[in-house]
Order: C-alpha cells, then sequence, then structure tokens
DNA sequence: TTGTAAGCGTTATCAA
DNA sequence: TTGATAACGCTTACAA
C-alpha cells in the first residue's frame, strides 16, 4: 500500500459496499447496519489502519472540524492560557484550532478570517473584537462566532469575559479602605469593551463611596508606553492623586515607570492597581495588586459556546460573564 | 445567493469555463491563458467574493496548505514566541498553523499526529521528540517534519535548535571568571536533547578549564519541582558547592527555592545560572543570570525549513543550530 | 488558448 | 439492511 488506505479498501476488505462501510464507520448512523457488519467493517479499517479523508469529508459535508482562533498577539501573556482552554474545550467537541495572529491591525484581521473561511472553518472565537464589530455572515447566515475576553456592544454574538465591573469595584473598595479619596483612573482604549466596562464601573465605584470620577485619562492602548504617556498626563492635570487604578497590568507597568521618571514612591506616595493578573516578564517592583481572571476557563467556556453555536446556529446569543478574584499585593499603601 | 461562490460562479460571471477560471485564478497556470481573460476572471472573482473551496483543492490535489504544531504546553513560556514564530513563516509560504497540546504525553502525542494527519496536514513542526525519536513516514515516504527547540540522535530529520554548547560553555567561563571551581550541573532529563546536550557541554566547559566535572545531578524533569529536588540531592550528596549550572530557568528556580529551605544564600554561598531566559511569572529573587536563545527566530527557521520540505522531501536533512548569547544579572557572586 | 471530461474520497438519496 | 449512483468543487490530462 502505498498510499493511505480509503474506505474502498476498507469495503473491500470487509466483502461491503463503501456506502455500507461509511455507515457502519459513522457512530450516527451505525445503527442502520448489522451488528455483524459494523464489526466486520470496524475491525478491516483497523487492521488497514484507515483515516477518513477530512477533505473528502468536508467537501461533501461541508463541515471540517477546524475553528477559527483570532488573537491579536500570542506573545501577549493574557492569550496562551486563554488558547490553551480554548483548544482543551474544542477537543472534547472532536475540533481542533486554525491559530492566527493579527497584531491590532483589522486588514490582517479580514485576511485571516476570509483565508480561514476559504478553509471551510466552521466557526470563530474571536479576541480581537471592538465595541462596534459587527455579527459576520455568509449568504444571509450568520457565521458561527464566538467573541472571547472583549464583546461587541451589540448583543447579537456569544461572548465569554472576565467580570470587569466587580474587579473594578473590588480594586475601588480596597484603596477607599485604605483611606484614598482622590483616585484616578487610566483607562483603556474606549473603542474596546474591556476598557470601556471599566471605566464605566470606575465611575460607578466612586460614586458609590461618595466619591467624584473626575480624575480619568485615556491611554491610547492597553500597553506600556502608553500607559506611561497617560500617568504623565494624569500627574500634569489632576494634582493631588494618591491612587491610581490602571485600565490593566501593562498600564500599570507604565504607570510605575512614569513614577519613577518624576521621582514618585509606589505605593509610599501613590498606590497603583492593575488588571488581569498576568506573568510579567522580570521583576516588578513593588509586586502589583491587581484583578485575577480565569484566563483558562474563559477559554475553555468560549470553545463550548461555539461548538454549541455550530449545533444550533439561531439559539439566542449567550454572553457569560466569569468571576475574578482580587490579587493583593504591594502596590497599595494607606492614604497619607 | 445563499451560498459561497464556485469557481463555476466566476466563470459564468466571466463567460469562461470553469477550467480557464482554475488556470486564470492560479498564478502558476495563469500563464496558460490570455492577459485579457485572466483579468475578466480575477474581475468577476473579486466582484463576488470567491474565495476557493480548500476543501475540493485538497481533495484534488493532496495537499493542503496546513501544517501541525505540537507542543508540550503552550502555557510554557518558552513556546507562545516560537508558536508565534512559526505562523508567521508559514504564513510566508501561505500555509496556517493547526495547533496542539500533548503536556508531554505520547498517547496524546499519537493522537493529535493521527487527528491532524487525517485532516490532509501536509507537514509538522514537533517541539515534543525526544532523543530516541524515528521519523514518521506513511506509507513509505517520509511525512515532511521539522523539530524545534529538541532534535533526535539522528540526523534524518530536520531541526532548528539553540546553540546549547555555547550557552554552556559561557555560563561556565563567567563562574569560573568569578572565582568558582566546585561547579555543579543540574541537568535536565536525559533522553531529551536539550537535558543531554547541556550536561555533555558542562563536561567539556570544565575540562577545558582544567576542572572535573562530577557534581552532577539529573533532574527529573525541566520543572520547578524537579529542580527543588535535585538541588536537595546536590546539596547532600557534594558538599562544598559554590556554584550551580542549571539544565534550565525552571529548574534554577527550584534551586532557588532549595536553597532558601536550606538557608543558603543566593548568590553570596551559591552561585546559580538558568537557560532559556523565559520571561518569569511574579520576581525572582535574585535575577537570573542565564542564557537567552532567540525564540521567535528558532520558530520562523523551522517554518521556513518545513516549506522546503515540503517541496523537496528528499532532501538532505539540515539541522539549523540557532545563537545565544548570555544574560549577566544577579545571580553570580564571586567565589569565597 | 480554451473547452471537455474525469476523478480525488466521502456521504446522501434512492432503489432493491 | 445493503447496494448503486450521484454529487460536493476543484484541477489536470487530453482534445479541439
Amino acid at each position: 500500500m502505498d498510499r493511505a488506505p480509503t474506505i474502498k479498501d476498507v469495503a473491500e476488505l470487509a466483502k461491503v459496499h463503501a456506502a455500507t462501510a461509511s455507515r457502519a464507520l459513522n457512530p450516527a448512523t451505525r445503527s442502520m447496519v448489522t451488528a455483524r457488519t459494523a464489526n466486520r467493517v470496524l475491525e478491516a479499517a483497523r487492521t488497514l489502519g484507515y483515516a477518513p479523508n477530512s477533505a473528502a469529508r468536508s467537501l461533501r459535508t461541508r463541515t471540517s472540524l477546524v475553528a477559527g482562533v483570532i488573537i491579536p498577539d500570542l506573545r501577549n501573556p493574557m492569550f496562551p492560557p486563554i488558547v490553551r482552554g480554548i483548544e482543551d474545550g474544542l477537543r472534547a467537541g472532536g475540533y481542533m484550532a486554525l491559530l492566527g495572529n493579527t497584531d491590532g491591525d483589522p486588514a490582517r484581521e479580514r485576511e485571516l478570517l476570509d483565508a480561514m473561511r476559504g478553509r471551510q472553518t466552521d466557526g470563530f472565537i474571536l479576541a480581537t473584537s471592538r465595541r462596534d464589530s459587527v455579527a459576520m455572515e455568509e449568504g444571509g447566515r450568520p457565521v458561527p462566532t464566538v467573541l472571547v475576553n472583549r464583546r461587541t456592544d451589540a448583543a447579537d454574538v456569544p461572548s465569554v469575559t472576565a467580570d470587569n465591573a466587580v474587579g473594578i469595584h473590588a480594586l475601588v473598595r480596597l484603596l477607599v479602605a485604605a483611606g484614598h479619596t482622590r483616585i484616578a483612573h487610566l483607562a483603556g482604549p474606549q473603542d474596546l469593551s474591556t476598557g470601556w466596562e471599566r471605566r464605566r464601573a470606575f465611575g460607578d465605584a466612586m460614586s458609590e463611596h461618595g466619591l467624584s470620577a473626575e480624575r480619568i485619562v485615556t491611554c491610547a492602548g492597553f500597553t506600556t508606553e502608553a500607559g506611561l504617556e497617560g500617568t504623565l498626563t494624569l500627574l500634569d492635570t489632576t494634582p493631588g492623586t494618591t491612587a491610581i487604578v490602571a485600565g490593566n497590568d501593562l498600564i500599570a507597568l507604565g504607570c510605575y515607570e512614569a513614577l519613577v521618571d518624576r521621582g514618585v514612591r509606589c505605593p509610599e506616595d501613590i498606590s497603583v492597581t492593575g488588571f488581569n493578573d498576568i506573568p510579567f516578564p522580570g521583576r516588578q517592583q513593588p509586586a502589583l495588586t491587581t484583578v485575577r481572571i480565569p484566563h483558562y476557563e474563559i477559554g475553555l467556556e468560549a470553545a463550548r459556546l461555539l461548538l454549541e453555536r455550530i449545533g444550533n446556529p439561531e439559539a439566542p446569543a449567550k454572553r457569560v460573564v466569569l468571576p475574578v478574584e482580587v490579587v493583593e499585593r504591594d502596590s497599595i499603601a494607606p492614604a497619607h
């Protein structure tokens, strides 16, 4: 045998027709066949080491058992555990993941999406959506899609996100308990749900404590550089700030740098908090108080949702929100 | 149009036969067609938003433009940059990556390999090979495969690895320059090329400096736990050790823990070095002197090699070794 | 240069 | 319950 065995080879060995072999091989149709022939076919398949040709199957059934997973950059420590969760979740349904990075470039995202659809991908898990992104469709039918970590304003696409509001409320509570009142927020980009929800939650949390949320600077991105810039602006425009709630851990890191530049001590002069609890390259000084989000579980749940969605594309879109947990470290000190 | 456009739709719109459309669409065969018709077809394809059905193409051509990438665990910080490099390298050849994690389980690896082969994967990039792993074949023909980071003893499979020998030599030179002579090695598993090559290089480097490499303990794995265990054994069996060359960064981290347990100070009492320069979760104390390997480039080069291999499976197997760089931090002190 | 036709391996429909 | 047959969309001899 110098080529992979086909279902015809199996059928021949089992002395049945290819169609019968197909029925015997597929668990869903196995009941259409007598147990005896089913066994003969299975046995033949085993001895030949038969594996179905998925290209042929895809062509015929119009499904591929492959899902596209699109993220900004795998090197962002947010994503490896999420992607791992996705992979494990997909595996449970016999699916595999086709992975693509966009570096945040919408054009690149389009390309990837097109290329993956051309490859008969059955659905997508996207970590790249913006608040105004719209649901994909193909010939009037929605393409099964699940958003992960970020979501759109429109509620028509299923999503799995962390509980941003609860996380921010907990951080603000911690700061208030430490005596802070002049608390600022380094917001993330407002076209991303994460940036927007956290900013909104910050406003809500402040008013709950009878404080006004006026010390807000919006950063250009969820990056260290943007965090540095944002902090400098913040220090220049809102004197008296004693605590900063950063939009995420990277912004908090940039904040650390800016504080050092300006000779401001953390946490003695200004307390700082992050969000996400990503593993840091190298040392953080001081260790950052932040909100841990369940990265792996977010991915796992997203995969489950996608499998559901593929099974029933018309079902209402679930929006799953997973609980978070505050991790107290050394970046908060009592207000002076 | 309630279904994706096929090449027939394109042909119809361009008023040519499907075969002609196919020739016009494929850059390799475009010269068989007049420029005028080629343009008409391309134009028609664009207006319809045509994307070729890859299942049909795969079925016909027996290639899928998909490569399988198999790693132990994406959450190991070694792998994200490697995988990202792979993806970028594959993209250059129009390929995409199907990703799978094995958690180091050979059975799981077999499953993945089979599942991916069933999906017509054109080749594999494996980060999971052991020294005694054998080249895969299918019907007598080798399955195009490239090994990353680890390789087999047999030289018949292409691989891309970091220069383990140079890295270890540089570390030993650093320690010797700091006055150390009683230098120990916490070796990684000897069935992995990384563990074996580093151990061998340690022996060579020591003799080059006229020192004997007798203080060696082999750890059960490249993990923090194994590093802790190994260090305890080392301290118990080889008194007088003033420096430890750990098999990788995780082993070094375990070493740190063991030293703290035993009340030994690092680097004052014992100097420690790592390998890989992975981004650490949280803080390391003291910052680890280690060898940085070019993760991204390793992945990129592996992808290039795979594309070459797919193009010409019979060509001799290249074994690419990429240069490394020592990163001096705070975990080495002068010998007392 | 273009059209015709066959076939890749599977599964769904229809008939026996 | 099983077999025959057609079709999925594409590429490639071969013929025109």
